[in-house]
DNA sequence: TATAAAATTAACGTTTACGTAAACGTTAAT
DNA sequence: ATTAACGTTTACGTAAACGTTAATTTTATA
């Protein structure tokens, strides 16, 4: 089953014409067409939708660096398709390499980022703490 | 001990014309000027200015959003330091409502993202794992 | 006191990530 | 066959978040 474009914009919760930007960005492009030139998005096509979304909300990274990413995710899925391989082993090996780097940098990046936003939340409530008791103060006071 | 621009550019990351700009949207003003007008910021404006950046950085919230909330911590700043209070009790009460209710917006925002930094993590450690592997026997091929 | 290095403001420019409107085609249902 | 509700492309617009340049001052130092 194949869904239009307004269906896959409430799926995603983005909008049509982000939808239409990522594609013109060759991020993310519809497996079909209608006859007419109605886009069509596989299940597929969505779940990569959400990853890019992801990479963009927690990442923060730009559009263009996820591109570069989401072009190195293709190769690997098309050389796990491949069972007869066109590529040279060379090739598949500095591929695979390359995919490894990158996936442990956005590693690093997100272990960062966690340890950072698990100090804010700590912080957090602490101050939640100190602020409810200054409250509770208020209240008996009153 | 004060510091000018430069140095505090270098000590936070941010470019000096950031920090001009930050202080134009009337996020983070350094406390002092010289003689001649060079900004003189202290010890705890930096610190100031590191929130704003982990704010910006690890929330993804505009710098308007961003300024309401620097706004809210301002103002409670002000009630932490007047003993002698000017404000009513129900006007700190009701500060102390809104300050509350931010920060735990602010905290399921950080709660959500961590979560999905953490799932995101682990799917690429399977994935890590798996090209590994095939790397290995690769390697092993050759 | 001269001069280099660093700062200031003002103003225009740039990039990113879409929004919006126009003009037009497609599809499904009546 | 019409029509309403969707879709398409093209192209200009826009807000946010700075970058860059120019013209001018300050400040520290030789």
């Amino acid at each position: 089953m194949m869904y239009q474009i307004d269906e896959v914009a409430k799926k995603t919760g983005l909008t049509k014409r982000a939808l239409r930007y990522y594609e013109e960005l060759g991020l993310v492009t519809p497996s079909g067409r209608t006859e007419g030139g109605y886009r069509l998005y596989t299940e597929q096509d969505i779940q990569q939708i959400l990853h890019l979304k992801n990479l963009r909300d927690l990442l923060g990274i730009s559009l263009a660096e996820i591109k570069e990413l989401m072009i190195l995710e293709k190769k690997y899925q098309e050389l796990k398709e491949n069972y007869f391989q066109k590529n040279s082993i060379s090739e598949r090996l500095e591929l695979l390499k390359q995919l490894e780097e990158t996936l442990n940098i956005q590693q690093k990046q997100l272990q960062e980022k966690v340890e950072k936003m698990t100090r804010m939340i700590q912080e957090n409530n602490q101050k939640l703490k100190r602020i409810q008791t200054k409250r509770k103060e208020l209240e008996r006071g009153v």
